[in-house]
DNA sequence: GTCTATAGCTGGATAGAC
DNA sequence: GTCTATCCAGCTATAGAC
C-alpha cells in the first residue's frame, strides 16, 4: 500500500507519453478516416480526460502537424536508405517504384496525410514543410548526379517528378481501390514492373523490357 | 396581392431544386473542402431550413451519392468525346491525359470525391458503382480494338490502368501542389507531353519524342 | 413542401480546483 | 499533470403543425 494504483498507460516520462499518444492517434486515423481523428475519442482510448491531452498537444492540428513531420521522418529514410543501397539509377527506379508503395501500406495514415489533403483546415507548418522540401532538394542532388547516364532532353527535376508521379499514380489508385493486397498484386501493384520498364526505356533510351 | 412573396430561389419544380441543391452543395466542398458538407451550411446557403432538404435526399450521404453520380457522368462524357475525336492510339493518350486533369481543375470537388476517398464513412451505392465500372469496360473495350497497332506483352487491361495510372499521378499532384496553375504549366502539369512520349513510346514501340 | 421545435449527439477548447 | 465542470458550437435527423 506504498503506492496508489497505475493507469495502464505506461507513465515513465513526458517522451513515452507523447509517443503513446501519436500511436494512438495513428490508430484511430487508420480505422475511422483520417480527417476523423477527434481528441475525445483519442482521450478514451488513451484512459485520459480529453482536457489533458492539452499538456502535450497544443490542439488537434498540433497533432496532425507531428504526424506529418513523422511521416516524412520515415519516408526520409526510406530514401536514404534506397540511395545507399541501389548501384543504378536503374536500381534506384525500381526500388522507388516498390518502397513508395510499400510506405503506403505500411503507413497508410502517414500517407494520407502527408501525399493527399483528407483533412479540411489542416496546414503544415513552415517547420514540417521545410522537412518535406528537404527531402526534395536532396532527390534531386541524387538525380543530378546520375545525369550523365540518362539520355533525355529533361532537367534533373522533370526526370524526378515524372518518376514521382508514375509512383503516385499506381500507388494511390492500389490504396483507393485494393488496399489489402500486398506490393506487387492487384490491378496496379502488379504494374510496378512494367512501370519500371517504361521509365528505364524513356529516360535511358534502353528498350530492354521487365 | 394575389400571390405571397417568392423566395429568391428558383422555385419552378422539383427538379430545379434538385439541381440548384447540388450546385450549392458543390460550391461549398469547393470552399472548404469535399468532407465539410453540412446539411446546414447548405441550408443557409439555400434559404431554406435544414429539415427541407430531406423532401429532396434521404440524407448527406445520398447527396454525396449523387454528386459521385454526376461526376461519372461528366468524366464519362468525356471520355466519349475523346473516343470520337481521337484518330489514333497516340490521339487519344495524348487527349486522355489532358482532359484528365482539365477535369480536375475545372471540377476539382468531383475529382477528389470520385478518384480519391476523402470523406469516411461514404461508400458509393451499387448502382453508382456499377455506373463508373461501365465506363471502365467501355475504355477497355477501345483499347482491346486498338491492340493490334501496340507493340507490347501487356494486356489491354494493363495497357489502359498504365494509362490511368500515369493520368493519375500527374494530376493528383497537380492538385496537391499547384491546383491554381492551368493544364500544362507547373512541375506536374507542364510534364504531360513527357509522359505522353513516354507511354507511346513504350506501348508502341516508338522513340519519337515530343 | 415548408416550417418550428427538438432530440440527441459529438466536437474543440478553456478555467480553475487539486 | 490530471481532473471536473463548463462553454459554446456544430451537426444529422425526426416529429408534427401548418
Amino acid at each position: 500500500m506504498k503506492t496508489i494504483s497505475f493507469s495502464p498507460r505506461v507513465q515513465r516520462n513526458r517522451e513515452a507519453t507523447i509517443q503513446s499518444i501519436l500511436d494512438v492517434a495513428r490508430d484511430i486515423m487508420r480505422e475511422e478516416g483520417v480527417a476523423a481523428l477527434s481528441m475525445q475519442e483519442l482521450a478514451r482510448r488513451m484512459d485520459m480526460r480529453a482536457p489533458s491531452l492539452y499538456n502535450y498537444f497544443s490542439g488537434k492540428m498540433d497533432i496532425y502537424d507531428a504526424l506529418f513531420r513523422l511521416g516524412f521522418k520515415l519516408w526520409g529514410e526510406i530514401v536514404e536508405k534506397v540511395a545507399q543501397e541501389s548501384a543504378t539509377f536503374q536500381d534506384e527506379i525500381g526500388r522507388i517504384l516498390e518502397d513508395y508503395m510499400t510506405f503506403a501500406l505500411e503507413n497508410p495514415e502517414l500517407y494520407q496525410l502527408c501525399f493527399e489533403r483528407p483533412v479540411p483546415g489542416f496546414v503544415p507548418s513552415k517547420e514540417s514543410l521545410d522537412l518535406s522540401f528537404g527531402i526534395l532538394k536532396r532527390s534531386r542532388q541524387r538525380v543530378e548526379n546520375y545525369k550523365r547516364e540518362i539520355d533525355t532532353e529533361l532537367s534533373s527535376e522533370q526526370i524526378l517528378d515524372l518518376t514521382i508521379a508514375v509512383s503516385h499514380g499506381l500507388t494511390a489508385l492500389h490504396m483507393a481501390n485494393e488496399p489489402h493486397l500486398p506490393v506487387g498484386k492487384g490491378r496496379f501493384g502488379s504494374l510496378i514492373p512494367a512501370a519500371r520498364s517504361m521509365l528505364e526505356a524513356y529516360l535511358l533510351g534502353n528498350g530492354e523490357s521487365k
